[in-house]
RNA sequence: GCUCCCAUCGUCUAGGGGUUAGGACACGAGCUUUUCAAGCUUGUAACACGGGUUCGAUUCCCGUUGGGAGUACCA
């Protein structure tokens, strides 16, 4: 395969969709893994839809998710500009050599008679589809009534009979018949052209190889077949990917959870687990591998990997993928992502060599980044309250007087590591005739505040000899 | 309604004319353990249905059912 140019398209409507960040990895995975050309353009030619800052926001969520594009906007190559409301005079060229050629005609139908004809149809229970009304007026009238500034669009002509049948990379044969087929709008009355022109064109002038998108497209690839012969222009590849799901099977939504890739960065998501989630919705590396990171997907990545059928988005199988690529972290690592966020809650007085001993302490046991900061609190502050249910289940009258005597044993103690602790707290068990769970589930509630946490002598460590000190005479104070 | 696409455990999937239908997540049990995780061992769980083709079909073909998408001067 030589030169593959592939590239993602998405309308600047808010957002980076998780289902567009698959979209947008398959295509970087294709034109990497070839040693060809990712680009990203953006289709806005729908001005209602508009929405401010989206450019910016969609741009970054792939920067962050380590998707970077060969050639895009703020980035041009050759081939710009790449945002669609910018190449306004090139889509008028194409359509005036389409309506010239005879592949396309000025319609001057009102937006209240196609209503009308659809709401017709549908009674009737035939198919919604233009009743071709402009179709026969006379290219000289047309275009005399057009320049004389009357309302109208252009459309492409179907063929009013027999198929057409494409391929499709991961479907095969696809075919269509004509009849079904509508004379889609082109050319907007507002002068912008529609997906279907832009995309074609775009695509053949920026030196597309592989057309892949979301099967959403599948039914329209038709219409596109038919503009690439019209202009006489040789055919991409189409590639149509299986659509994302919601639990309950329909296309993912806002409604049934998150789907903005920014939601799950925020919420403290790896983006290295994001990434190697989507991949594996739809695709696999053909073995049982599960953890990819993403220069492993690049040298794995194949389109005959690609599946046909729809996939759920499952948050379980993220979070374990998050733990995973959370593991293969160094601490240096994760202290980069973290601080941030432990400077945002105020604990911004530690040193970096603390917050390490922190990390390296819970990385077996947080499941996102955020859990650093909500799993991680009695690290930087002293607990406020004791959990109800630990102190039911592992306070008692005794207690009181357990901790008393360890509070001496600590404060004899030389070094404060977590052998000695562990030696000074299992003697005080003996003394006293308990087991060491007696003594080690009410110091933990006393130091922690809560009933589970890391290994309570490494977490008495970190803390040190005078906070843990200070956090049992808290305790002796509170806890009855 | 019409058109197209799809169909293996609850979920993500491997496989493919003859397999004890494999793995992962989740769930259950056990081990380990000061707790919680992690880890290890282990268990439950699937070829939608009906016809063909074939010595043999989960696999190939047709149909049914189910699901999804499209059906805009939205993308």
């Amino acid at each position: 395969m030589n030169s593959v140019r592939v590239r993602f398209a998405p309308s600047p409507t808010g957002y980076l969709h998780v289902g567009g960040l698959r979209t947008a990895l398959y295509n970087f995975l294709l034109a990497k893994h070839h040693g060809g050309s990712f680009i990203v353009r953006i289709e806005d030619t729908d001005q209602s839809r508009k929405v401010e800052g989206a450019i910016e926001n969609l741009i970054e969520s792939l920067r962050w998710a380590g998707v970077e594009f060969d050639e895009g906007p703020g980035k041009e190559g050759k081939y710009g500009p790449y945002i669609q409301s910018q190449r306004l005079k090139i889509y008028h060229d194409h359509v005036q050599r389409l309506l010239e050629k005879g592949e396309a005609y000025y319609c001057f139908c009102t937006s209240e008679r196609l209503d009308q004809l659809r709401k017709k149809q549908a009674e009737a229970k035939e198919a919604t589809i233009y009743d071709r009304h402009c179709r026969t007026i006379p290219f000289d009238e047309a275009t005399k009534r057009a320049a004389s500034g009357e309302q109208h669009t252009v459309r492409m002509k179907i063929p009013l009979d027999g198929e057409l049948t494409f391929n499709d990379l991961i479907r095969g044969k696809v075919t269509i018949a004509y009849k079904i087929l509508d004379d889609q709008v082109i050319l907007k009355s507002d002068g912008f052209p529609t997906y279907h022109l832009a995309v074609v064109v775009d695509d053949h002038l920026m030196e597309i190889s592989h057309v892949i998108r979301g099967e959403e497209w599948l039914p329209s690839t038709p219409k596109h077949v038919l503009l690439y012969k019209a202009f006489g222009w040789e055919l991409p590849q189409f590639a149509h990917l299986p659509l994302l799901l919601n639990p309950d099977k329909s296309k993912l939504s806002k409604r049934q959870g998150d789907v903005a890739v920014e939601d799950y960065r925020t919420k403290g998501y790896l983006k290295e687990a994001l990434i190697n989630f989507v991949a594996f919705l739809g695709w696999n590396p053909g073995d049982e591998r599960e953890i990819f990171p993403l220069a492993d997907l690049i040298k794995e990545f194949s389109i005959e990997h690609i599946n046909k059928s729809g996939s759920v988005f499952n948050i379980e199988k993220l979070n374990w993928l998050n733990q995973q690529h959370m593991k293969l972290k160094n601490e240096n690592d994760l202290l980069a992502l973290v601080k941030p966020l432990l400077d945002e809650r105020g604990w911004t007085s530690f040193s970096d060599e603390y917050r390490k001993q922190v990390i390296a302490l819970m990385k077996e046991r947080v499941v996102v980044l955020s859990d650093f900061v909500t799993e991680c609190a009695y690290f930087y502050e002293d607990p406020a309250t004791y959990d109800e249910k630990a102190k039911a289940k592992n306070w008692t009258a005794d207690s009181l007087n357990y901790l008393q005597k360890l509070k001496e044993k600590f404060e004899a103690l030389n070094v404060f590591d977590a052998a000695s602790i562990e030696a000074a707290l299992r003697s005080a068990a003996e003394e006293f005739h308990v087991g060491a769970g007696k003594l080690i589930h009410p110091l933990r509630l006393a130091i922690s505040g809560v009933g589970h946490g890391p290994s309570l002598f490494h977490m008495m460590e970190v803390l040190g000899k005078e906070t843990s000190a200070r956090r049992i005479r808290l305790a002796l104070e509170r806890l009855h």
